[in-house]
DNA sequence: ATATTATCGATAAATGAATATCGATAATAA
DNA sequence: TTATTATCGATATTCATTTATCGATAATAT
């Protein structure tokens, strides 16, 4: 069976809990620690962490904190690092860029904008290059954080250069072929949803 | 019944298409429509905006445009405007307030950060300052951009000082009282979704 | 040595969300 | 005018996810 998106999502959650607990020497973990510690249920926890490691845990004990780590990433494949573009090299495009909180799999080669003052022809380079230099370098994902009326234009240029995944940080639904993997990082419904629990208390 | 938070999630993205759509100034819309401009299930489309909205659709029609806009905006509250801060004034802070794609129900009003060097005492305080300004300011959202090491310390100091709601970019599990809400982007699990998708092709 | 307890994995039950069905209705076509 | 079709809302069904139960096990306490 398939893993959920929902259990996909909550693995980098447990491996930050375990990295933090390795670096405190801490050898084994229960998945009712792991749950207090991220208030899940403790059940739920050890279902996302059977799905990912053939490492039992032990009655009484809990898991090995190093192997969940090693099962985790290796289901992640944060052992491969991936070369990356962003799009848009506004300052959420360069905070991208210059973002400390990935696991460090992620490589984030270079970036386009459309204004030429943006550009220094190290990192950053004009959108003119894309498709190019994308399809020399053989990259295959992308980050978008464009003005949403540029948004699909460059997100079918993505396409034509090869790109078969897409991080999009435009409030657009951007049209794309099957083939093509999109999430979207949609900030508009995140806050929808803070405003709406502090307004309901739950 | 409560609505959930994937349906919540969806509305502003209903939004998104309901405006382009009266842009155009078109009148009506059919759930089918928007189902198909979304990649959503019609029937899903239906539900959602039935939850939220008394006006009915009229069949072989659909829904008026106008009147779907205004249910969600004043379900989502976006005609209320609330007064946020950013704490953390590195560059997705500062990416974060001159951010345009938010609904405009949301203004920043300043940002906070340690490091005297990017604070202009007009829009970019000082941190120590941040407790005596909150709570006379009266304002109970805060956006947290900041090194996970810093994270919970500011987090407590935010509590302390009255706010109630945290969007947090921080790769951190925030310890917090039960009424103080927290939302997480993740950008981490964000990806690591991406990447599996990619992978596995679905 | 034995009892108690925390935890495990497996399986079952409950909950919640997405999708399908269906009769009604309103626009369009015949 | 009548038939056809797209859409609606309500309800039922299916599917997915979460949570509960339970026997086994291993550490700790008695």
């Amino acid at each position: 069976m398939e893993i959920s998106v929902t259990s996909l999502q909550r693995l980098p959650k447990y491996l930050r809990v375990l990295k933090e607990l390795k670096n405190q020497n801490i050898e084994y973990v229960s998945s009712t620690m792991v749950a207090e510690e991220l208030k899940l249920n403790s059940i739920q926890v050890r279902k996302d962490l059977a799905y990912v490691s053939k490492n039992d845990g032990k009655a009484r004990v809990g898991f090995k904190v190093d192997e969940l780590i090693e099962d985790i990433e290796s289901f992640l494949d944060l052992n491969n690092t991936h070369d990356v573009i962003v799009v848009g090299a506004g300052r959420l495009g360069q905070a991208l860029m210059n973002y400390k909180g990935f696991e460090n799999n992620i490589n984030i080669v270079m970036a386009f904008d459309n204004d030429l003052k943006k550009c220094d022809n190290r990192k950053i380079f004009h959108i003119s290059k894309l498709e190019n230099l994308v399809g020399r370098m053989n990259i295959h994902i992308a980050i978008m954080t464009l003005p949403k009326d540029d948004a699909q234009e460059v997100c079918d240029l993505l396409v034509r250069s090869g790109i078969k995944g897409i991080w999009n940080f435009s409030p657009v639904n951007l049209k794309v072929p099957d083939d093509v993997k999109v999430r979207n990082e949609d900030l508009s419904s995140s806050l929808a949803v803070l405003l709406k629990q502090m307004n309901d208390g739950n």
